[in-house]
Order: structure tokens, then sequence, then C-alpha cells
DNA sequence: CCCTGATTCGC
DNA sequence: GCGAATCAGG
């Protein structure tokens, strides 16, 4: 089963609605949770599940020894509102992710997001952005962890 | 033990 | 690029 444009949108579509991997694998079939997985990662979406706290990584064949440092590039302010917790955000508001979510400062955008909607207008379009067109990558979205050698 | 996503690695 | 295996948290 290929990922064809229409199979990815209705990916991002799903993942954006907030059902689990196995929850779209089994809506879209012949996919398992695992290819939904590492297909949301590929797509650079991934961000929302349990990573509480940051991890050394799962240590498997790796010749050095790395680290991921606790930083991340979500800044994506959209103008005024209050800051929505992971609690008390409404089924109707946007859910973008603001800030580092291993801190306190971590909220959600929180405008409206209308109904059944996932994101407000202006995060709509960084969320799901036209997928033929060559975005620009110079500041959207950039998540790149850089690793840092554990120095003993 | 069930679920969840995250990451790595062989293909 | 793809996804199974694996890891880790709830």
């Amino acid at each position: 089963m290929a990922w064809t444009e229409e199979r990815v949108e209705q990916l991002k579509q799903l993942w954006g609605e907030g059902l689990s991997a196995s929850q779209i694998a089994s809506k879209m079939g012949g996919v398992t949770r695992n290819a939904v997985i590492g297909k949301v990662h590929r797509l650079g979406l991934a961000g929302r599940a349990t990573p509480a706290a940051p991890k050394p990584r799962v240590v498997r064949h790796q010749t050095e020894e790395t680290r991921i440092a606790p930083l991340y590039g979500l800044d994506q302010l959209c103008p005024g509102i209050d800051k929505p917790t992971i609690s008390s955000i409404g089924g109707n508001q946007c859910k973008w992710p603001i800030g580092d979510p291993t801190t306190d400062d971590f909220h959600f955008c929180g405008q409206s997001a209308g109904h059944g909607k996932s994101y407000c207008a202006y995060h709509s379009q960084l969320a799901f952005q036209p997928s033929t067109g060559r975005r620009d990558d110079s500041q959207t979205r950039q998540r790149q962890l850089p690793k840092v050698k554990q120095v003993g």
C-alpha cells in the first residue's frame, strides 16, 4: 500500500483530529500503526503522545553516544488570546502547540478553530500546507534536535 | 497486559 | 521512503 497524496492528506487530517495511530491505521486500512507513525514522522508531524521527559533516546545499535537536547522550536504565535492548557482546551479551539511541552509555559493557541476543526485559520495553513506547493521550510516547523556529544 | 507514540535500522 | 522491531511512558 503506497502513500498516495490522498492517503497522506487523510493521514494528516485524522492525525490532526487527534486520532491515535492505531485508530488511523484501522480507519485507513492496509497499514499498521507503525506505518502510520513512521509516515507521520517523515511528514514532519508528530509531537503529541507522552513524551513528558526528554529521554536519552533509544540506544540500540549506536556506535556513538548521543543525547537529545530539550529544544523545541515551535513558536508559531498568533495574536493574543489566553493560554489554554491541555485540559482546558475545548474541542473547537485551535490545538496548535506553543512553547516547550516540558515547561509550564506550554500551551495551545486556543483560538476559535471552527466546528470539528483542529486548528484556527492561522495555524491551519501551517498544518495543512499545500502538498503540491514547495513550502519554504526556512522557518516553519523547524524541529531539528541537535546532537550533543555526551561529554563524559 | 493493554494502550500510546518515538526512534532506529534494514530493506 | 517505507515499516517492523524495539523502546519507553501511561
